[in-house]
DNA sequence: GATCCAATTGAAAATGAATGTCTTTGTCAT
DNA sequence: ATGACAAAGACATTCATTTTCAATTGGATC
C-alpha cells in the first residue's frame, strides 16, 4: 500500500473518532509510512527532527499508539527493551528471526506452523486472538565469525 | 524434581563461583522451587516476606537472576510488563498461551511446531539458539462470559 | 475573518520495572 | 576470634513510557 493510501486511512480514522489533524501527526506518520525497517521510537524521533526540530518525545509515542491502534502499525518486542514498530504488512502475517549478535532481523512466513497453532489452540479450548513466534540465534554472517568482533548488537537501525 | 534436589544444584554453583550460602538467598530459592506457577516479583516478594518480612525488594531480583542463570529458574515476559519465573520443567521445553481476558496460562508442547521452526531457521542461514511462542487469546471460561465481567487481567496470582 | 471549544502539543514531571551504589552484616576458611 | 570478601538492605539511579498541564491549534460555525 502506499502512503499515500495510509494516510487516507489515517484520515478516516481521525475523523470517525472526533480527532483532529495536525501538522505533526501527518508529519510522523508520514515519515513512518516511509520507513521498511522495524524502527524504534528513538530512531524514529531522530528521523522526524532532522526536518522538524522540535517535535516532542510524547508526540510521537502518542502517534505511534494512535497508528497501531488503527492497524497501520504493528508494534514488536524483541527484548532489547525498546519498543519497534512496523508496517502492515501487504502479504500478511509475518514473524521474524532475530540475530541476537547483530541485531539482524529477518521475516519469515511458514503456514504450517500457523494451522498447527490453530489445532493446539483449538485443542485446549481457546479462541485465539493473535500469537508471537521469535527465534533468536545467529545469522549466517555471526556464525561465521562466530568468536570474533563481539556485541555490537545494533538492532535495526534507521 | 524435588525442592531439595535443586537446592543442592544451587548449592553445588553457588560453590563452584566461589558465592556464599545466606539464609535470604536459600529461603527465596526455597520459597520459588515451591512454586508451580508463571510468578511474578512481586507476588514472590509478598510470598517470601509473609514469614521474612525485611527481606529487601533487590534481593529477590538478585536471586532470582542467579537462578536463572544456574538453569534453574526459566524467566518469561507476556507482555504485561512484569517479568515472570517459572520453575526449569521436568519434561523439557514448552510454550504458552495466555489468556487476554483472565490472564490464565496454559502450557503445551507441540514437537511438529518445533520442527518446523527448526527447518525455518535452517533455511535462512540462523544459528538458532532459542525461540519464543506464546499464543494469545480467550481461554474456554472467558470464551464463554464473551462481553460480560470485563478485564480482571489477573495474570498468574500469588 | 472572527469566535469558540475541544483536541493537540511540548516541556517537564511522574511512573514503574529493573539495576546500581554504598554501608553494614554475614559467611567461612584459617 | 579474625580477616577477607560476598551479600543484604536501604536508597538512588536508569531508562522507556505515560501523565500532567498551560499554551496552541484545527476546524466548525457564525
Ligand atoms: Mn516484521
Ligand atoms: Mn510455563
Ligand atoms: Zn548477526
Ligand atoms: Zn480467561
Amino acid at each position: 500500500m502506499q502512503p499515500e493510501n495510509k494516510m487516507d486511512i489515517l484520515k478516516s480514522y481521525i475523523e470517525a473518532k472526533g480527532l483532529k489533524s495536525t501538522t505533526q501527526r501527518d508529519f510522523i506518520a508520514d515519515t513512518f509510512f516511509r520507513t521498511n525497517t522495524h524502527i524504534s521510537l528513538d530512531e524514529l524521533l531522530k528521523k522526524v527532527r532532522r526536518k522538524t526540530p522540535n517535535i516532542g518525545y510524547a508526540t510521537v509515542y502518542r502517534t505511534m499508539k494512535l497508528l497501531t491502534e488503527c492497524g497501520l502499525a504493528i508494534s514488536r518486542q524483541f527484548g532489547d527493551g525498546q519498543t519497534r514498530y512496523e508496517n502492515l504488512p501487504e502479504d500478511g502475517h509475518h514473524d521474524h528471526i532475530i540475530c541476537t549478535e547483530c541485531g539482524k532481523i529477518t521475516e519469515f512466513a511458514n503456514v504450517e506452523i500457523e494451522a498447527l497453532q490453530e489445532q493446539v489452540v483449538r485443542r485446549l479450548g481457546f479462541h485465539i486472538q493473535y500469537h508471537k513466534l521469535e527465534l533468536y540465534g545467529l545469522c549466517r554472517d555471526c556464525s561465521a565469525h562466530a568468536g570474533r568482533a563481539p556485541g555490537m548488537h545494533a538492532l535495526g537501525g534507521g
